[in-house]
DNA sequence: TTGTACGCGTTATCAC
DNA sequence: GTGATAACGCGTACAA
């Protein structure tokens, strides 16, 4: 055998050809099956292809092509999401298997630092990829900069105020906050708290607006505690704050489900038990609370459908198709963006009781 | 002024020479700033560039350089490994500095079906990375056969049984298990058992002979609950059926935070009292072990370290100074290959109290 | 059907 | 210091 076990160098196209006796476009030809390529030749390609152990390289292939099959997503803190908010994770598999279905690499970048965001930026502009998922942006985000700039395909989850017209795939967080509110309110609940985290977001701010809408007339500015984080330890810091102020509250509604979980612990560690001392509602249907004791009562957030519809907007504005694809679903327009809006619906649980009689 | 607002089309290295007067060459010089070049042209260069709006193709410099840059984080599972390993993001978040810090870029790429596996092996083979970290491999992982082929430098976190001469990054779990068993015993206890998840890899197994070790005589095999995954869920079943089964345990070891978050929830449901009825230790210090109440002893495992660990490893791979790099430090080795082992000590915290007279 | 030649955007090696 | 020019590995009109 001329062909030594541990070959230095890889195997070229033009190898390929010397060995098939072909030439060089041949060899491309069957690789893209786009001509026809006779069935003699065909074989010899594929025994040289063997022998010889070529693979295809990505890079050269990709600067002619113009298109790297790539799309990249981009998630901020990676300490405290990864940690912290389940909801990424879901998002993740759902942009990852979506993409892989349509023939894409998703590739993760995690910005964690100045440094970061520059070479992420270089990334983007170097032609790495052919479009990006961005997770978690926030106001004035170097990186909806970049890729307005240099106008890639992107889409964002969720919506920050100033994307320059990048199509977002979002909740209802203010129809969803209402209905969750409105499951406290149902049961005869009067005195209800909320416990709004990031309030430096979309998110937050909707969640805070659909609690208010819901409770209309009974709603008690006091009653509004702001919390940092989507954390649990905010939730649990929050809580205790909250009830020491105003220990007449009867129901809580914590704007995630790790709040709530934090914040139901905090009202265990107080003495009061749940739901026939408390009640209390999370949002996102993370693990968090099913492994709450109480189970949470909470609002089911489709965090894979997210990932999946994030995917396919990036690829059908890759490929031309945004329009039709946006067509049949429930469009929105924030200033010059585009969003698709997915549903969400209360999950019940065990954290809800009616408030005892006084 | 005549550049449009709106470039069609990216500018190239060429049309920045031709608008500021030289040659391709000197741009390219300017950029890599190897040679030096006049200061004259330089400015020249840079008022060029700003006015064409060049940003080097990143594809075309790999081309050539044969050399990206980049680094691969490479996940399996990732939906439980997002949501229920707590480590798997302080690795990330440890690599990702490191690497930065080197001007690499991390691209994290999950695997979650054979497609994707494939897509991978095209993505690892076809030459968009240098190197790769990858985390949670299993017995049999095509990457790994990918890997050995393409001969790409990479580090497994972890030590799969057949990793052939890749170079790995690992805790000595046998020992940290003794240790935190050892806090057990040295407060009285002798009914102990084990929550023994993931036995079809290498820590669950060595966590598990740790555990015998320092048990000694004293093993009880009926008191060894393999449980499936590292999960709360899992923690929480295997819990509930131990204690069912030998309801005369006083201490129990859970291979994972998640796993003893579970059995400390499955305890209490059972009317049993954490630590004064039944001592419960936690390995990993993850927010698993704080967020319980109560907060859990437990072993810490250096997560970012690891991730540092491992991208410094890959690192010196490519750049060829692995055997100045692993010098210093705690090296083994498993068959041919050479595996760092980082510290871990015990936390205590308020789940380990002494056992109840009988 | 197959081979040829050119281009993709950079870097690197030369002479100058 | 700087400017041509040959790679880098592949896709693709165009010609044969």
């Amino acid at each position: 055998m001329s062909t030594p076990a541990h070959p230095k160098k890889r195997a070229t196209i033009h190898d390929v050809a010397r060995e098939a006796g072909v030439s060089r476009g041949t060899v491309s030809r069957y690789f893209n099956g786009d001509s026809y390529v006779s069935t003699s030749s065909r074989s010899a390609i594929e025994q040289a292809i063997a022998k010889v152990g070529y693979v295809p390289n990505t890079a050269a292939r990709n600067l002619v092509r113009q298109r790297t099959q790539t799309v990249a997503f981009i998630v901020h803190e990676p300490a405290s999401l990864f940690t912290e908010d389940p909801n990424i994770g879901g998002i993740l598999v759902g942009a990852n298997n979506e993409l892989s279905e349509r023939d894409y690499q998703l590739v993760c970048l995690v910005i964690d630092s100045a440094r970061d965001t520059h070479r992420v930026e270089q990334y983007l502009r170097g032609g790495f990829v052919d479009g990006a998922i961005v997770v978690s942006a926030r106001m004035g985000d170097p990186v909806t900069r970049v890729i307005t700039e240099s106008r890639i395909p992107a889409t964002y989850i969720g919506h920050p105020p100033d994307l320059a017209g990048i199509p977002f795939i979002g909740i209802d967080n203010i129809t969803a906050s209402r209905s969750i509110t409105q499951e406290l309110l149902d049961v005869g609940h009067e005195n209800i708290a909320i416990l709004a985290a990031g309030l430096d977001r979309d998110s937050g701010v909707d969640r805070l607006e659909g609690f208010s809408q819901a409770m209309g007339p009974l709603l008690n500015r006091g009653l509004i505690q702001p919390v940092e984080t989507y954390s649990y330890s905010d939730g649990y810091d929050g809580a205790l704050e909250l009830l020491h102020r105003a220990p007449d509250v009867t129901a809580i509604f914590a704007t995630s489900d790790a709040v709530a979980a934090g914040a139901a612990n905090a009202i265990k560690r107080l003495g009061l038990r749940i739901p026939q001392d408390v009640s209390v509602v999370g949002f996102d249907d993370s693990v968090w609370a099913t492994r709450s004791d109480p189970e949470l009562t909470t609002i089911h957030q489709p965090s894979r459908g997210m990932g999946t519809a994030a995917a396919q907007c990036t690829v059908a504005q890759i490929e031309g198709t945004f329009d039709e694809w946006a067509a049949p679903r429930r469009l929105i327009h924030l200033g010059s963006a585009p969003g698709i809006m997915l549903d969400t619906y209360v999950v019940p649980r065990n954290s809800v009781a009616p408030p005892r009689p006084q």
